[in-house]
DNA sequence: CGGCCAGGTTAACGCTCGCTAACCCGCCGT
DNA sequence: ACGGCGGGTTAGCGAGCGTTAACCTGGCCG
């Protein structure tokens, strides 16, 4: 059990590293995007990272502080990556087409990378004490703001309800990549991105009624 | 406490009402779906329908019972649902693409009337013990199989990895209902489900390439 | 050199949970 | 008339949870 935990110091990350509290976050986010916050004891976060229960709180309040910090994280940096990303393309002066394709990959690229957090992020956030809920719930309801506004200016047909509702639902196909990541057979993560993409602008584009289906 | 519970009797339910047990299916799919398997207690379903906790026990084996008759019920009337429809749809003799809107409106169908089974569907299937979670599996996988084969069916020049990730992905869209649910501005029920049908339909269209983007 | 403190340890508490036990009662068939 | 039983009740057990307490230790700073 205590084998060779003990070498290395304490000293700080070394480099390319994480810290404790970053090994914490990370590991805890594959437990509960694995079996659900409630279903992931303590412990197991702890033998996670080679310490034992308790050592936990050395780092964080509580559980609780961990999944708020987790699903705080994803969403800010969800919301600040979509405004650059929009923000750079709309001054290459491309239109608001340019930006719905930066948007789209922006998100594909985190949906892609941080998959236990995608899934935390949609499924997890009525386990949040008040406070933070309400936070997250800002942060991604600006996030989907921004899209919306997107949205509506690459699609003017698109009636704002509708283009809501529309973006919730690519929401749901660009963030279903991580329930398909098991040994399935998955393209490799170019194509997927690339496919990933496809569907979303051809949603997009067929959702005003424009067309889209048939052949 | 035990005001009026006991008039009524106990014969059969009634004609259109549904008996205790389908009662208590109705209350527990609603809670798991609101707060996860892990956070709902048998008491608190027990009081859904107003009986108290250990009442459940006369109906179900345990918590876990409840979940695999949800899902193993939702998974097998999605998968009979679909090939009965993708069949009619054939047999009417309109091709592939019929039978993809078939399957689509049939999805939406159910996205729309089974909300939180939906939710759960996709979400709490880990909770399972292994041989329900085995089960549900497999009539999942036969459902994707059924939409697979049509999806490259109407769209031949998809190869089968990207049909595949491609109905993941649709299902991740159409499963996206419920949670914009809330009292939020949602559009009425048909244009929703008009709205979905197209988004699903030109993300079909646009996977293989074709376009479907820009106007 | 010595004390502080960051960061571990194990023990234990209190609460909640799923579930069982023991009991009870009103309906229905004989 | 009455016994069985379907379907309720409350009490309580045992396990597991998140969290706290008490203690230990090795490196760094004055």
């Amino acid at each position: 059990m205590t084998s060779r935990s003990r070498a290395e110091g304490a000293s700080r990350p070394a480099a390319g590293a994480l810290s404790r509290r970053e090994q914490i976050l990370r590991e805890a986010s594959r437990l509960f995007a694995e079996r659900g916050f409630h279903g992931v004891g303590v412990d197991e976060i702890g033998a996670a990272v080679g310490i034992s229960g308790p050592a936990l709180y050395r780092h964080f309040a509580g559980k609780d502080a961990m999944l708020a910090e987790l699903l705080v994280g994803i969403s800010s940096r969800l919301r600040e990556g979509g405004e650059a990303r929009a923000a750079r393309a709309r001054a290459s002066g491309q239109g608001a087409e340019a930006a719905l394709d930066a948007l789209i990959a922006g998100h594909i690229e985190f949906a892609l990378t941080d998959r236990a957090l995608i899934t935390l992020h949609d499924r997890e956030l009525d386990r949040l004490p008040d406070a933070d809920r309400r936070r997250v719930r800002q942060l991604q309801r600006q996030y989907v703001e921004l899209w919306v506004e997107v949205v509506r200016e690459a699609h003017p047909a698109l009636p704002d309800p509708q283009a809501r509702a529309a973006v919730h639902a690519v929401f749901g196909l660009l963030n279903s990549t991580p329930r398909l990541s098991r040994p399935h057979t998955l393209p490799d993560r170019p194509t997927t991105a690339a496919l990933l993409h496809r569907l979303a602008r051809g949603a997009f584009a067929s959702a005003a009624g424009g067309g889209g289906g048939r052949g």
